[in-house]
DNA sequence: AGGTTGACCTGGACGC
DNA sequence: TGCGTCCAGGTCAACC
């Protein structure tokens, strides 16, 4: 972990999953928890929009930040009243695939699409950005709250964690991609995992051994926990931050590498498509 | 009903 | 230089 090797390509675009949103997350707490939202800014771009703008900027505005919490990819935004602590609501982002949300100074110039910005009382702004809107945002009231299926992938012990895959013909890969399932794994991770665990990604889930179902449970593990600590660099400096700082700084072993040598025995890396998604691993090594 | 595919989006890379 | 084309992938609807 740490810097990039030289081998690496070079990303200038974040893809959210568990661990990016996790830091996302705690930057969140650490610098908006307790703030109170004074207004909400809403664009022109209707398709991000679950809820109706007005619900959106009317459970908003007000409101005390209470905690922020992930569910999956989901950031949950415990929203209380002020003067009692009482719940409200929730507010709900999901950052798709570009999308960003920060906590900032209000002098920082606000990004082409930006999408929402709640003002805070301490002067802070959090924005959602979002350039190619796979993006979503939403509320909740608090008798309805927000629920997702899936299990977190960080808690879900081996003996469910087997029993998601036993009877599943579908690809291992598509079955990890599942946030049915598991949530919060993406194409990333689902790739890395599948190399740490020596798996190939599109075996069919029902064929993995329990020690191969083993394995690829404690690589899931691995790989997130270590992504989340690469990310956990960037939450200091999150305040007026682009937000990206740490997202890449974990090493990737296989994804975005075709071609290049295994790092454990030199064969070139593969790149497949499974479940329509760009997948890498390396043919000596996974079986 | 589980599994598979394409649509939604924009920016960046690439070819001519 | 500029234009057209393709590709990236999270999620969901719409198929088989």
């Amino acid at each position: 972990m740490g810097g990039r090797s030289a081998l690496w390509p070079f990303y200038t675009c974040v893809m959210p999953e568990l661990p990016e949103v996790e830091t996302v997350v705690r930057g969140l707490e650490k610098h908006a928890r307790g703030d109170v939202i004074e207004s909400v800014w809403i664009g022109e771009k209707r398709d991000l929009l679950k809820s109706a703008p007005e619900e959106i900027a009317e459970l908003l505005t007000g409101a005390r930040i209470g905690g922020v919490r992930r569910m999956g990819k989901h950031i949950v935004v415990d929203l209380a009243m002020p003067e009692n602590g009482e719940a409200r609501g929730q507010w709900i982002v999901h950052l798709g695939m570009t999308g960003k949300l920060t906590v900032c100074r209000p002098d920082v110039d606000v990004e082409k699409h930006t999408h929402v910005v709640a003002r805070l009382e301490s002067g802070r702004e959090i924005r959602f950005v979002d350039p190619r809107r796979f993006g979503k945002t939403w509320v909740h009231r608090s008798e309805a709250g927000f629920a997702t299926g899936g299990l977190e992938p960080l808690e879900v012990d081996l003996p469910t964690f087997a029993s998601f895959f036993r009877r599943r013909k579908t690809p291992i890969k598509s079955a990890l991609l599942n946030q049915k399932l598991l949530r919060g794994i993406g194409n990333i991770y689902a790739d890395e995992s599948l190399f740490r665990a020596g798996v190939r990604p599109r075996r069919s889930a029902a064929s993995l051994t329990m020690d191969e179902l083993r394995r690829l449970h404690g690589a899931v593990r691995e790989v997130l926990t270590e992504a989340i600590a690469a990310g956990g660099s960037s939450i200091s400096d999150y305040v007026g931050a682009d937000g990206e700082r740490g997202f890449f700084q974990m090493e990737h072993r296989v994804y975005g590498r075709e071609g290049q040598p295994c790092l454990h025995c030199g064969t070139p890396i593969k790149r497949i498509v499974v479940a329509g998604r760009g997948t890498h691993y390396c043919r000596v090594c996974q079986r």
